[in-house]
DNA sequence: GTTGAGTGCAACCAAAGGTTGCGAAAGGTT
DNA sequence: AACCTTTCGCAACCTTTGGTTGCACTCAAC
């Protein structure tokens, strides 16, 4: 009945934080907690416990260089998730095609039987 | 830059919990905080708590009946957490297919000008 | 009126997200 | 080599959120 979904990758997903960091790591190429800090509006340990979130459910994986850590998104994995937003929508989508349809079938009847 | 997504909305349906309640709402019709309770692995209360969340970002409402209260999807404002999940689906994708796409042109760029 | 199902409210707990503070390691400068 | 800076990881602490139990209230039915 319900759609299955991986929670634990959802979840890294649902926090705003997180879709922003997945958001610049895209956009800009791979990036270490300092310089995604610089661009959010939370503190490098906390963006570091968000890297480490992502990386535990395999969304982004981290590249060590020197003493830095660039961290990438993982594309097969990203997609993977895309795969479930998108397969979420159209579940909640099509339920709601279903219900509008089943509703006007019954005003039709209704108006049928009792005239107006 | 970052997709515009309604963080309350999203943050609504980023629960497991909670999306599975919406599905059960979608798919049995309306139902109160105690129906949804048997059919979910948490307690009337927690279910309760949650459907305070989804009422307040306007994804359900509740309509007294007696001593029940029967909570049921609005369907336009789901549509519209259809549309973000969607959207945030699309440009990860976009961003996905556009690095794919760069990447196979400096693969190609590579092997021209170094020959094998 | 009493009994039972459904609700709401309050207190309490654990996990998650956030902060500050500090010490360690890698790189650059003098 | 000695020093300073940058980046990182760890620990302590706070607040919010999801979950629980317990209790009091309402409404329907007997």
């Amino acid at each position: 009945m319900s759609v299955v979904v991986d929670d634990e990758l959802w979840s890294a997903i649902g926090d705003p934080i997180r879709r922003t960091m997945i958001d610049l790591l895209l956009a800009d190429g791979p990036g270490t907690a300092t310089s995604l800090s610089r661009r959010l509006p939370v503190t490098r340990q906390a963006v570091s416990k968000h890297l480490a979130v992502l990386d535990r459910v395999g969304l982004i994986h981290a590249e060590p260089a020197g003493r830095e850590r660039h961290y990438q998104v993982d594309e097969a994995q990203l997609a993977r998730a895309v795969a479930q937003l998108s397969a979420v929508g159209s579940t909640w989508d099509a339920r709601l095609r279903r219900i509008k349809r089943i509703a006007e079938a019954i005003e039709r009847t209704r108006t049928n039987d009792e005239g107006d």
